[in-house]
DNA sequence: TCTGGGGTCCTAGGACCC
DNA sequence: TCTGGGGTCCTAGGACCC
């Protein structure tokens, strides 16, 4: 039997999520901002027949939002993320190998299911996970995975089809090919599509006709296995087992701009302690951390600074009071007083790569960090959050002001329906 | 006033080693 | 004139993704 694998993805999955608790957004135009409530991430059909583009500046389209009717909502991860497990769940029933791909994208190995029988269990999948977790979801089926994307982005832009696209069906597969322009293709960005325009390739079909080797030399060699999954040679396996984190990032722009010491270090310090947070849910740890702040770019006219200083710690941590020390460092020793014009800066960030298991990480022999006492303690502290909502408990420097006013807007987010008992919808009968 | 955040992979080139 | 020949490791930067 052929290898078959389908990519499976909410349309407009944060919209969805969002209308899965408000039957009254049905039909109508629904966008979801980006943080601080930036930018368009998220557009359904109806926003994006108004013409809102991916990434849109909000301040620029909220006249027209307002205009045209646009519900225009702030980001809710922990509701999107709980929304995310439930789909991951009703596919779970359908494949025993399912790559998480994205928050809303997932790989199923379909290989042992009979051709005649793909279309119509993809059709199954689609209507389970509509009634089990009411997000509307598409999936394309292919051969290899770029086949599979390829097939889930024509079952995307194709209304006819019904939400399933099969290029493992040798006559679906040369009917889309040379009909699909070679930008679509995942992997394929401006930069690519610039030199393979230039090498005279147009559509999907152009590229998999190619010699993979003069490919290699302009694309690397990214582009010459996107050659042999496109003529069905898979080079990309179903990652079952999810990699183990290589770095890890917690970044905020401002809601205004900071122009004093305090708050840019208060705000480097709960930055800190969110990357504690996640590092000790994976049971990884760090020795570095690399603290950045900057102006802004659009700030035109005024004095800019940024500035990117490395931090090392003595042994690997994840303990959010020893994060924050070093963050906090790491503003003091490239911290500037101001001249004439103050510097107002616009984003701050705290910043590891190379993480280790911190059971396994060495012990420093100098400066070693108190684990003994800090595992417990951070402990407690996560479980209090865990139990009474993020923010129960802070650490002094990460923001004992209660304004936080660099904090990052939210303005418009809904509840948190399904994690938070508080935030429960109601439900009248 | 207001322009997101967090990842991965690949390559070239330098440093360094024997 | 002529200036070895391989390796490995690390880093910065580019590109792409959701």
């Amino acid at each position: 039997m052929s290898r078959a694998i389908a990519l499976i993805d909410g349309n407009s999955f944060y919209c969805s999520c969002e209308r899965v608790f408000d039957p009254k957004l049905a039909g109508k135009p629904v966008i979801v901002l980006s943080n601080n409530d930036g930018c368009a991430i998220a557009r359904t059909a109806e926003a994006k027949a108004l013409g809102i583009k991916m990434g849109a500046p909000y301040f620029q389209i909220r006249d027209m939002c307002r205009a045209e009717g646009v519900r225009v909502f702030s980001s809710n991860y922990t509701l999107y993320g709980d929304m995310s497990a439930r789909t991951n769940a009703v596919y779970r029933d359908f494949a025993r190998d399912v790559e998480i791909y994205s928050i809303d994208e997932s790989f199923l190995d379909l290989s042992d299911v009979r051709e005649r029988d793909r279309f119509a269990l993809a059709q199954d999948l689609r209507a389970t996970v509509r009634a089990w977790t009411g997000i509307p979801t598409c999936v394309g089926l292919g051969p290899t995975k770029t086949l599979a994307k390829l097939a889930n982005h024509i079952a995307k832009t194709v209304p006819d089809l019904g939400g399933v696209c099969d290029l493992t069906d040798p006559v679906q597969y040369d009917h889309w090919l040379c009909r699909i322009h070679v930008g679509e293709l995942w992997g394929i960005g401006r930069a690519s599509l610039a030199k393979l325009e230039a090498m005279g390739v147009d559509s999907v079909a152009d590229l998999r006709d190619l010699d993979p080797r003069p490919v290699r030399k302009a694309l690397t060699v990214v582009g010459e296995r996107m050659i042999h999954e496109l003529r069905g040679l898979s080079c990309l396996p179903l990652e079952l087992v999810p990699a183990r984190r290589k770095g890890c990032a917690v970044t905020r722009s401002f809601s205004g701009r900071v122009s004093d010491r305090a708050t840019l270090e208060e705000a480097v310090a709960a930055h800190a302690a969110r990357l504690g947070e996640k590092l000790r849910r994976d049971g990884l740890g760090t020795d570095q951390v690399t603290v950045f702040y900057h102006t802004s770019e659009h700030d035109r006219g005024e004095p800019m600074r940024s500035v990117s200083t490395v931090v090392s710690l003595p042994e690997a941590t994840n303990d959010s009071l020893a994060l924050i020390k070093a963050a906090t460092h790491g503003v003091a020793k490239t911290w500037r007083e101001p001249g004439q014009v103050p510097w107002r800066y616009s984003k701050a960030g705290v910043i590891t790569i190379d993480l280790v298991p911190l059971a396994e990480s060495p012990r420093a022999l100098i400066g070693r960090l108190d684990r003994e006492r800090s595992a417990p303690l951070m402990a407690a502290l996560d479980a209090c959050n865990a139990r009474w909502g993020r923010g129960a408990v802070v650490l002094a420097r990460a923001g004992l002001s209660t304004k936080r006013d660099w904090n990052t807007k939210f303005e418009m987010r809904t509840p948190r329906y399904t994690t938070q008992v508080s935030d429960l919808p109601v439900a009248c009968a």
